[in-house]
DNA sequence: CGATCTGTTGATATCCTTCAATTTTGGTGG
DNA sequence: CCACCAAAATTGAAGGATATCAACAGATCG
């Protein structure tokens, strides 16, 4: 009720319904929770390394990433943040956050109250649990994330973040077929990557020129995705979107008055 | 009471401590939940990947780490796990594993019941606290490996590993001075930097060459950890040890019943 | 419609890998 | 305790993937 986002716009539901199915109370419970929108212009960071840490917020429309700058200046992005993630800057266990994130296009995010996040998921125990999955979901992509850094050459590297961002786009609701925009610049591709700018280009000319995407004025179109998740070495089943295990759905989904999940350790 | 670990032997109990002091009663609570042990030889999977999920465990002596095997065979090693890590094997909001995890040299684990957790983190806010403290620093670690992997050369990236090595180690009351015992190979520590073997030796001559470390029999002696902290752009920081902010130490340590933390999202 | 950022291309340099051989270490059984 | 074996460490030589440097073209946006 209220919602300043229609439930089946809000790319936070779609992402959060592929753990589990949520009833219309969830639905108004999120909308109330990305009520307070707040509209970034590109390039402006929300968060920056060293300062003490924010309230949540949720990934609206845009993009955004988190980065690290080094001391000689050089960027490693941790992460893309693409409508739909939802990210907890740093709790307030820290006493500082050891990254910034920054939007990288025109960018509309919710910021989320801590106490009534706690709250609403004391009290919708499916949300809980749904919320728990993004972020198990969360820390498997920066494990592929690292894979992907250690062991893949340039051209798999460049295939596997494709394939990645088309997926999540899919989960959210945000990618018809296989063609999604791409805002970031090959510099910021790069930069994700642990690449020079110039090699990310010449990747990309060669999945141009092999026929695997189609990629210009920020618009990218997966060819042939097949072949592309070949070369990166990966399955889809990494983002582990197959559902919530029985278990769990057989607690959550009947309205037992179950407790969400145990947490993370 | 009962414990099976002496509190001041227990790296668990050691490493959580530096978040904030923890009470005899917690002391006691964690004894008991690090009182089923296990010896597991070297070189043994506690899960492998694809595998559904098991119990959270802790290490409590020897070495194991989490691990990706890709499909032409090669390795990334995703973390390193020494004595006082906890680790929630993938809750059980995924089907499967996405990742194994095996010992390196013979290893003690206290495997944990995922409700007997539930309930002292519960019961034991601080506890409670220390633990999601505990998580986010994996989540630093994670984003440090990210750091390494993709914007530090071979010496960079093997000074970041020796120094994060020893430090986490120190946290856990394992490490005299700058020494500790470095039992994986350099094969072990290749497949972690995402380099090669013989690289990796390399880069060590280079350090002993330059009487930066001290290396030979599985122990290792770092004798300019300043300077190997240059060299790895690293500061000490990042592990988040400074204990817990005031509010958070103002909360727990008076017994005053409070919830204990909200979750990441 | 000019200025600036981004993308593109070529030439050269370099760090790291690969391949191959040898030595050393650690473990095991006789 | 020693001999033996496999695994790990070490060293050298050569090749390859990516970085670096540099210049230009094209896009985007006041």
């Amino acid at each position: 009720m209220r919602g300043a986002v229609r439930p089946a716009s809000n790319p936070l539901v779609a992402k959060l319904s592929h753990f589990l199915p949520l009833a219309d109370e969830d639905l108004d419970a999120l909308a109330e929770l990305t009520a307070k929108t707040q509209q970034l212009a590109a390039h402006v960071d929300l968060i920056t390394q060293g300062d003490v840490p924010r309230s949540p917020f949720a990934v609206l429309e845009g993009m955004a990433c988190r980065y690290r700058i080094l001391a000689d200046g050089r960027r490693q992005i941790l992460s893309f943040l693409v409508p739909g993630d939802i990210c907890d800057v740093h709790a307030i266990v820290f006493r500082t956050v050891d990254h910034s994130i920054g939007t990288i296009v025109p960018t509309t995010i919710a910021t989320i109250a801590r106490d009534k996040l706690l709250e609403i998921r004391t009290r919708h125990p499916r949300i809980n649990a749904a919320l728990y999955w993004n972020a198990m979901q969360a820390e498997a992509i920066q494990r592929e994330h690292i894979v992907a850094l250690g062991r893949r050459d340039a051209r798999g590297r460049v295939a596997y973040l494709l394939c990645e961002l088309v997926w999540r786009q899919l989960a959210s609701g945000l990618a018809a077929d296989h063609a999604i925009r791409l805002p970031m610049t090959q510099s910021e591709i790069a930069d994700m990557l642990g690449l020079t700018p110039v090699h990310v280009n010449r990747v990309l000319q060669g999945f141009r020129k092999e026929r695997l995407i189609n990629l210009g004025h920020h618009r990218l179109v997966l060819l042939d995705h097949e072949r592309l998740e070949r070369i990166a070495e990966l399955s889809k089943d990494y983002l582990h979107m197959s559902g919530a295990p029985k278990e769990i759905e057989r607690q959550l989904v009947r309205p037992e008055r179950p407790r969400g999940e145990d947490r993370r350790s």
